[in-house]
DNA sequence: TATGTTAAAGTTATCGATAACATTAACTGC
DNA sequence: GCAGTTAATGTTATCGATAACTTTAACATA
């Protein structure tokens, strides 16, 4: 590899007037200027950041870390991280727990090692605790995004779980539905935490008892536990609709129904958190409350530049997004039967 | 931060000693080594991987570049790349183009500079050239990914375009139809062109006369000349079917479609390549040619790797894996109508 | 006892860049 | 004509780790 030595010495200058014209400070006298320029376009030299970082104690680099790649919600999240790291002029490392603290703490430890500028950390979940605190005892700039974790202080970019599932719960309760079953994600995550609340407040709002065996703990990915789906739908009374608490979770549910020879909505509404991507594009069917993913990537990548750059005020910062509920026909009014 | 040797000075060692416990080689006696690891916990210490980098030439650090991180194609493929990455000890510093040649360029400068140990990379398209032949001057390890550019030799993981096109346009010919449009890629892409061909084989073997009117020239991200579908419609004689070039083209086409009244596949049949992710599982509604798209990651890295850790032959490898025909019910019967 | 061997360390130079300080030469002003 | 200024460039030390070589001390062997 070509080091700023061998520009130096082919350009008859010291190393130290290469790195000047590279970085563009200190006086450099035109001449020189071109006579380096060139060389470096001859040989072809690009910096070794390594090094750099090494002196400079900056890596220029953000390691964001989503909980589920192939889920559209965070793809969205990451590319308005990405678009905002990059206007800013950092670079993205790049990481996928797949909800799981071992893998998490994997990335936690090669986010240390590499020295990043900062972090972008979608937690998989409280366990993520552990993580966290490693990175705040070493002082890395942290935003956490879509999900809060106790004990844990930093800037926070969320989603108001509990009134986008208090609006879909009153939604389907306006539908005339009066047994509504909850899949939700881990009481380990906050958000899941959230929307039981936000179910619960909208059952008790409009005097529907809340029945905890409707309540089936799941996790975001999937529904694990296969005959859950059937164990509610043999209750005495069942559901007429479910709350998924997650896109992931509704397809699931839905291809369960199906299974069974269950349609949506005729046989049973469903609706969810969170949009699809392509698949409510292809077939704006889903009933959601969407959140504004790519604000959360851009609005926390934005927070956690003007942290590391020393812009922020002490005490972290917080923000609830909206999410929108957007009605399409997977819940049907329960009259209509 | 704390360094080597703060760990040294506390454990009262000399910096090589630390460095030998932690990378376990050389001759320690146990007393020492347990001892300096004690240390190391007690001070929270993570190696700097820009120092260890600097002098060993090694980052273990993998760059993927994909042109699209919304598509499920492009997920499903960075986790199969990310998985057998994590697997055999690289992390991944991850990228996305958007399609696009100017991003595509910063995205290989900063390669360039991190002295990543590899490069997977699914190019934009034929303009990707000159960043690509950037890249083997510097001698970095490259696998392609999906699309091949003239003029670059490299290892290189592809789908079978032009098999998996003739087997959708023959699936539509089997049922009937004759006027099939095609709304294809840029032609800069050379999966682009292969589905042309594929299209234009399964016509000629098929006795079908092959008209430039029905074929329309977008690009993977969306249809872009908003008037042409309305051109394909108001043709003396429109097509029956459409063949889009990927799963995006597709639902662009079916919303045009839908926009002006029509319905999939009463009024129009529309195949395309790649499954749709979410959006297949929730509605098994298009009938596409799926990619194995994880296994264009898993092994392209494989492949990649084999090649850095020096087990690869001088000559470079390609693959062509087939795609798989899904006929669900986006496209159906001509007679039946 | 002198020499050789080996385990368990330590020293020094290096990776490629930059900060901080030092030097040189041209020029300014009185 | 000489001190003072300044533009342009060079030297040296440093970031945190490791490779290669060196040292030390304990023990074995003839």
């Amino acid at each position: 590899m070509i080091t700023i030595y061998d520009i130096a010495k082919k350009a008859n200058v010291s190393a130290m007037t290469v790195s000047r014209v590279i970085n563009n400070n200190g006086k450099i006298s035109e001449l020189t200027r071109q006579r380096v320029k060139q060389v470096m376009e001859e040989l072809n030299y690009v910096p070794n950041s390594n090094a750099r970082s090494l002196v400079l104690q900056k890596t220029h680099i953000i390691s964001l870390l989503i909980t589920d790649i192939t889920n559209p919600f965070y793809t969205t999240l990451a590319r308005g991280a990405e678009d905002t790291a990059k206007r800013l002029g950092y670079k993205l490392l790049f990481g996928n727990s797949d909800e799981n603290y071992a893998k998490e703490k994997d990335y936690v430890d090669m986010i240390l090692s590499t020295r990043v500028d900062g972090v972008l950390f979608a937690p998989a979940g409280d366990g993520s605790a552990a993580h966290l605190q490693q990175l705040q005892k070493h002082r890395i700039p942290l935003v956490l995004l879509d999900r809060e974790v106790p004990g844990i202080q930093s800037d926070t970019v969320l989603g108001d779980s509990k009134e986008g599932a208090r609006g879909l719960v009153e939604h389907l309760l306006e539908l005339g539905h009066r047994r509504i079953a909850l899949i939700n994600g881990s009481e380990d995550v906050s958000t899941a935490r959230q929307r039981h609340i936000g179910y619960k407040e909208a059952l008790k709002l409009n005097d529907v008892a809340y029945d905890e065996e409707l309540v089936l703990h799941a996790s975001y990915r999937d529904i694990q536990d296969e005959a859950a789906l059937d164990r509610l739908l043999q209750l005495p009374e069942p559901p007429t609709a479910i709350f998924a608490a997650n896109n992931f979770l509704a397809v699931g549910a839905i291809q369960g129904l199906r299974a069974k020879g269950l349609e949506v909505p005729d046989d049973m509404s469903v609706v969810c958190f969170d949009d699809l991507g392509l698949a409510s594009a292809l077939h704006p069917f889903l009933t959601v409350a969407a959140q504004p993913a790519y604000q959360f990537g851009s609005l926390g990548m934005q927070w956690l530049i003007d942290r590391i750059e020393g812009r922020a005020q002490e005490e972290p910062r917080k923000i609830i997004l909206p999410s929108e509920l957007i009605i399409r026909s997977s819940a049907a009014s329960l009259g209509v039967r």
